[in-house]
DNA sequence: ATGAAAGCGCTAACAG
DNA sequence: CTGTTAGCGCTTTCAT
């Protein structure tokens, strides 16, 4: 069974002066063991422990943070959706920041508008967080606070590192790059790629890292196409894609649009892979049940995570010092069966001149 | 261009002395403004919000807390998934708590375990929140922890609500029972149960609504499978059910395990959903484009949040004062492409001896 | 309608 | 190794 004990409504909640009365010593001796500073002995360090203990002692975070002028909390502004990525960030934000040793306070922008961002960072300031971390953020418009504290930029290229801000990316560029290498290497002529929302970062890397593979093969490079993340954005897509025959790969810049093109694509009568292979960008696991199962690449949103907050982490608490070196996480091709080699060679040798 | 601009390194941060100071009156009249109080002049407000502008003033929650008692900030203890239903849950607390003005403090766990609940609980107790919150607890153990703020636990069964802890569900016990009978109203004989973990109360409340839709029609009761979520064990489900000839209906307790299931059913050859129908619970859209398109119900995630929340706040806000009536949130099915009568009618009139 | 004084519970800076 | 003395920045009395 479940079950919270309420307060004994009789006992006043016991403060750290209680608790070195029990310990028989002072309170900055109990603060001391409190904060494992050095200098305490440790048959003192077990009483205190001890009174601590028996009397139910919790200390007084607000009273902490008001005194030592740091509060051993972290603020996250993320997207408020529930998709896979999003909330996968989420996720390993949170573990590597309670790692850390600190506290996590969330607020959600809806669509990353930077009034909102900067209102939510504000919010985030008074509450008196030692780090902001900027989930992945949108490229568009300024956000313009003072921060006093590091602030991360999660989920953006490596551009704009300058005075307290860092940046890590999830190495979007190199995942885009290898999925469309993928498709290539099958023996498709070219890939079409179905972008995000342009005001994306996320989604500018990804059109980069295509592009970059088509300009490396010499591939002809078609026009992009740009959808919302929606599974409804894709689906959109797909039928423009399926009208036109000479397709016969696509890059999907994101796992939920690419279950939409191969939905309108078969829909049209156009069979995936056979006819045209399709590849999406996440790596949400539940994909490899569909059919046909998703080609993808794998976001490294753990990695990304936590080295984003190990860097914001060793910039609250040594300021100035130089970052620690990063290691990239390698890029993951999770290869199912939604991709397989063009219907013929055609393509390939004979371009279509009118 | 995304910025942030740092601290200008020469000023101090200005305090509430210091706007009292610009606005020509005393530090509680600044905290009487800041805090909506009545008894300020209009002329006087105004000078006080003009001087807080102007000093780039931003108020110290860490002394606000210490000196009033109350943090205004509420914690929530989520599971550390990324899936879409907790995704959404959280979400939607997120929303519910700062539309109602408090922060939140967010610590995942990784799976439900008491002992890890209580450890959470007791961290966001001492950061001072007002309240808590449980998302989705799980059953099994008892999570017990002094607790002098009120808690909800949000996902469970009403049947806990006994000194400060408040309950709110998400309807699953009729959300389950609609899928079942949408099932039966196809002309099924009966259908096959795919629960969660037993351990979960998610998974309990559902097995009970299926339950009840057979018991009401007296449709015989098959044994219970159980999965863990993950479209893996939907799968390993699908290839168990896939064997027994005499299923026609699945309702599987997720939509992810659902889909796991269809897929193990097609790759034994059976069709979803002539020959067997599937129908998943959460109402994740991405599903509206997989082949067949899956029909599920869609649970109530941002009303059953706020309907929590608002409760919260009262039992933070007016403790003693009963609580405010709640509405129950609609039942939605949402069908789709993956139930449908029976293959033929036989089923229902002659059950198999032997 | 406004102000003065007194802490909230803890840690910092110094002493010993 | 341990204790003393001052606050941290705000809100609370209680005056006025």
């Amino acid at each position: 069974m479940t079950r919270v004990v309420g307060r004994s409504t009789a006992s006043p909640v016991p403060r750290s002066a209680d608790v070195a009365r029990v310990a028989g010593v002072s309170r900055k001796t109990v603060s001391r063991v409190l904060n494992d500073e050095p200098y305490v002995s440790d048959e003192v360090r077990r009483r205190v422990l001890e009174a601590a203990e028996q009397l139910g002692y919790r200390l007084n975070h607000a009273a902490r943070a008001l005194a030592s002028g740091r509060n051993r909390s972290v603020g996250v502004v993320a997207l408020g959706t529930a998709g896979y990525g999003t909330a996968s960030l989420l996720v390993g934000i949170e573990k590597a920041v309670r790692d850390a040793g600190y506290a996590l306070r969330v607020i959600n922008t809806v669509d990353g508008d930077p009034k909102r961002i900067a209102g939510a960072v504000t919010s985030l300031l008074e509450q008196g967080v030692d780090g902001v971390v900027i989930s992945e953020p949108v490229v568009e418009g300024e956000v313009s606070v003072r921060a006093d504290v590091p602030v991360l930029f999660l989920g953006a290229p490596p551009a704009f590192t300058g005075g307290r801000t860092l940046t890590v990316g999830v190495g979007a560029h190199a995942l885009a790059r290898a999925a469309t290498e993928h498709l290539l290497d099958l023996g498709h002529t070219t890939v079409h790629h179905l972008a995000g929302p342009g005001r994306w970062y996320a989604s500018k890397d990804r059109v980069e890292g295509w592009r970059a593979a088509l300009a490396a093969r010499g591939a002809h490079e078609p026009p992009v196409l740009e959808g919302d993340w929606s599974p409804a954005s894709g689906y959109a897509a797909g039928r423009e894609l399926a009208a036109d025959s000479s397709v016969t790969a696509v890059f999907a810049a994101g796992d939920e649009m690419a279950i939409g093109v191969i939905h309108a694509l078969r829909e049209a009568g156009r069979r995936v892979p056979e006819d045209i292979s399709v590849v999406g960008f996440d790596g949400n696991p539940v994909f490899a049940y569909v059919t046909p199962p998703l080609t993808t690449v794998r976001q490294p949103f753990d990695a990304a995570a936590r080295e984003g907050i190990r860097l914001l982490v060793h910039a609250i608490e040594e300021p100035g010092t130089d970052l620690p070196p990063a290691g990239e996480p390698p890029v993951e091709l999770v290869v199912r069966g939604s991709t397989a080699p063009p219907p013929s060679q055609e393509g390939q040798t004979v371009p279509r001149t009118t």
